[in-house]
DNA sequence: TTGTACGCGTTATCAC
DNA sequence: GTGATAACGCGTACAA
C-alpha cells in the first residue's frame, strides 16, 4: 500500500496565493506558505505569528490584525501535524462503535459527540469494528497516546484483555452504554433494567397477565447483545408476582443457525403463539426488530394492539413512522456528554460524578392496548 | 478555549512498558517510547526501525521481526503526526456532510468510505455544516492541504464563491451527489432525473392520469434540495402525454413561514385533496416525508394504495418498515466508491472516467396499485 | 510585548 | 541492507 511518490510535491493546482506576493516572501515559488511565511510577511518573528494565530492575548492587537491579514493573503492555515508533534495535544478523539457507523444508535452519539467536540477544536475519528481482531488494532492505535487524546467507547463489552489494555491506555477513555463502567475514567449509560421496569409495568396495569421478551437474533456474530434489557424484565415481571409460566423469554443466541433470518423470526412467532399461556404484551429488545416481529404477527392474523401489544426500545426513527410503543433513549445527548467528559479529563478538570446515567421515558403510541378478555 | 497545561506531561497512568526495560533503554523512565527506543532496543539504526516497521522489503526480516518484537515489547506505536509531518502525507480525508452525522444518507456514505478508507490506513473525518459560515471554515481547514490528503463532498450545491474556493483546494476533491460535477476532480452520483422517470411511467402504466410531486418542506433553511427530482418527473409527465392541469407539484419553499410543520403538512394535503384533478399518483421527493405525508392522507380518510398511490424516493430503513413503494439508491457504495475515486487521485493514478452515475432501481411494495376507478 | 533557540517523532536522502 | 543527518512546521521556555 505504500506507493512512490515524489516527497513533498508542490500544490498540483493554481497557487492563488502567489498573487500580490511581495519581496519579503522569500520562500521561492514553489511549496505551500508555512507560518514563517507569514511572520516575515508580517513585519513579526515565528514566535509571535503563532501567538497571534491563536489569539493569545500576549500579542498586541495591532500586531495581531498584521499577522491575521498576512495568514489571509497567503491563504494560510496551521497545519495540525505539526501543532500536535511540537505541543504533544493531537485534537483528535477516537470514537469506537460497532459494527458498522450508520446504525441510528451510532449515527447520534456520533453527531452529539461531533458538535461538542468540533466547537472545541477537535476532531472526531470514528473507529468502526466488527471482530477481536479489528479491536485489537484500535488498541494498537492509541497506545501511547500519541493518537488521539482521548476515546469514547461505545455499547461494548469488553473482555478481560481488554478491559486490561483499557487501563494500559494513558489517555482519558470514556464509555457509552457499556455494561460495566470498569476500567474507563467516565462513563454514560442509560439505566435498561428500570427502563425494562416501566415498560413491564405498564402491561400489567394494562392487564396482560401473560408477558414476553423477545431479543434480536444474533445474527452476527460479534454483535453486542447486552443481558440488561431481560434481566430488566425478568426482575419487574416477578416483583409484580407473575409466575415463571407467564413469562416467555427469547433469547438471541436460541435463533442462531436457521437457513434465513426470516426463519428464525417465524420461529419465534410460533414459539409465542404456541405457548402453554401466550403472551398478550410483547417486549422486544430494539424497535427495528419489534417492527420486523409485527409484521410477522400481522401475517400470522394478529391484530396490533387489539390481540397483543408489542413495546419497542430506542424510540428510533422507525418506531415513530410505524406509531410503536416504545422506551425512548437519546443518543445524541449520550454522545455530546460523553465528549463533555473527554474533554473536561483532557483539561485535567475535576468530574464530580464521573458515571454517570441517562434518563429514558415510555412513549406510549399505537401498539398497546388493554390486554384481550378471556 | 486554550487551557493551560504542562508541556509533555507525562504518562498519567501506570506505564506498563517499562516492565521488563534493560538498558539500551536510555531516555529515562518517563516519556513515551519514540521510534529511538525500539531501535535501540532491536539492535539497529532508527532508520532502520522505520522501514521496518512500514514493513519495507529493504530490511532484512529477521532484523524486520526484531524490531517489530521490541515494539510491541516497548508498546510502542508510531506517531502519526510526526510521520504526516516527516512525509507530507497526513492520511487523512474529510468528509462534508450535511446538516448532521446521523441521517440515514449520510450514515451510509460515511460507512461506505470509512471501510474502503480504513483498509488503506486512512482515518476518515467527518464534517458536518448547516450554515456557510461553517462551510468556509471547513475550506479554511482545507486549504493549503496541511491537514488532508483529500475530501468528500456530499449533497453539496455550491454556490460560485466556494466552486472558486474548491478549485483552490490543493488535495483531490470528490462530489458525491452534487447537482454538479463541475470544481470536483471526480465524483459519484445518481441519476435523479432517470430515476424519476421510471417512477413516473410506472404510475402511467397503472392508469393514473393525475399525478403529483410532493417536495419536502424547507423547514431548515441551509438544507440542501435539489430541482432534480422534481424535473425528473414533469420531463417524463410531459414527455407521456400529462397536461400541465394534469400534473401538480408542490414546491419546498412553498410550505415556509407556518407555525408548524404540522401546518405545513395540512397544508400539503389540503392542495393535493382540493386540486381541479385530483392527483391519485403522487412522487414524494424523500422517503421520509413521504411517510408523514401518508399519516396526514390517512388521517383524512383516504386509503393507500386503492384511492392513491404513493412513491418514495431513496429506499431507508423506513420505507421497508412501512412498505412503502420506493426508488432505492445505494448510499454506501456511493461512499466507497467516492473513497476508492480519492485514494486513486492521491496517488495520481489515472482516472478513466471521473465523473460517474449510479444506477437507482424502483422497488414495488404496497402503497402503490392501480388507479382507482372514474 | 516580542524574539531566540530548541525540540517534538518521524521520513527521506544519500552515503556506506 | 543499514546508518548518519537533514528536514517537516509549529509550540514554547526563556531571554530581551
Amino acid at each position: 500500500m505504500h506507493i512512490a511518490s515524489h516527497h513533498r510535491t508542490a500544490a498540483k493546482k493554481c497557487i492563488i496565493y502567489q498573487e500580490g506576493m511581495d519581496a519579503t516572501w522569500r520562500r521561492g515559488s514553489m511549496g505551500r506558505p508555512t507560518i514563517m511565511d507569514v511572520a516575515a510577511r508580517a513585519g513579526v518573528s515565528q514566535s509571535t505569528a503563532s501567538l497571534a494565530l491563536r489569539g493569545s492575548n500576549r500579542v498586541r492587537p495591532a500586531t495581531r490584525e498584521r499577522v491575521l491579514q498576512a495568514a489571509e493573503e497567503l491563504h494560510f492555515t496551521l497545519s495540525r501535524s505539526a501543532s500536535s508533534l511540537a505541543s504533544g495535544r493531537t485534537m483528535r478523539i477516537f470514537m469506537l462503535v460497532s459494527p458498522a457507523l450508520n446504525t441510528w444508535f451510532n449515527g447520534a452519539i456520533m453527531q452529539g459527540a461531533y458538535k461538542a467536540l468540533h466547537r472545541h477544536g477537535y476532531d472526531l475519528i470514528p473507529y468502526a469494528v466488527s471482530n477481536d481482531a479489528e479491536l485489537s488494532e484500535f488498541f494498537a492505535t492509541l497506545r501511547g497516546g500519541k493518537n488521539a487524546d482521548g476515546a469514547i467507547v461505545s455499547s461494548f463489552d469488553l473482555n478481560d484483555d481488554f478491559k486490561r489494555l483499557l487501563k494500559t491506555l494513558d489517555i482519558p477513555t470514556i464509555g457509552l452504554n457499556t455494561p460495566t463502567t470498569e476500567g474507563f475514567d467516565a462513563s454514560v449509560c442509560i439505566d435498561n433494567i428500570a427502563a425494562m421496569g416501566n415498560a413491564v409495568r405498564f402491561l400489567h396495569s394494562q392487564g396482560h397477565r401473560h408477558l414476553a421478551f423477545v431479543e434480536e437474533p444474533d445474527f452476527e456474530p460479534f454483535s453486542f447483545s447486552s443481558s440488561l434489557r431481560s434481566r430488566g424484565f425478568l426482575d419487574a415481571a416477578r416483583q409484580l408476582g407473575y409466575a415463571d409460566d407467564d413469562l416467555t423469554v427469547i433469547r438471541g443466541e436460541q435463533t442462531e443457525g436457521y437457513h434465513s433470518p426470516q426463519d428464525a423470526i417465524s420461529q419465534i412467532v410460533a414459539r409465542l403463539l404456541s405457548a402453554p399461556k401466550r403472551p398478550t404484551g410483547i417486549c422486544v429488545e430494539t424497535d427495528g426488530f419489534a417492527v420486523t416481529l409485527m409484521q410477522e404477527l400481522r401475517r400470522q392474523q394478529l391484530r396490533i394492539p387489539e390481540d397483543c401489544s408489542v413495546i419497542g426500545f430506542d424510540d428510533d426513527t422507525v418506531a415513530a413512522a410505524v406509531e410503536l410503543t416504545t422506551i425512548h433513549q437519546d443518543p445524541m445527548t449520550l454522545g455530546r456528554r460523553a465528549a463533555e467528559l473527554v474533554l473536561k479529563l483532557i483539561q485535567h478538570e475535576a468530574v464530580e460524578s464521573p458515571h454517570r446515567i441517562q434518563e429514558t421515558s415510555l412513549v406510549l403510541r399505537n401498539t398497546t392496548g388493554p390486554a384481550p378478555r378471556q
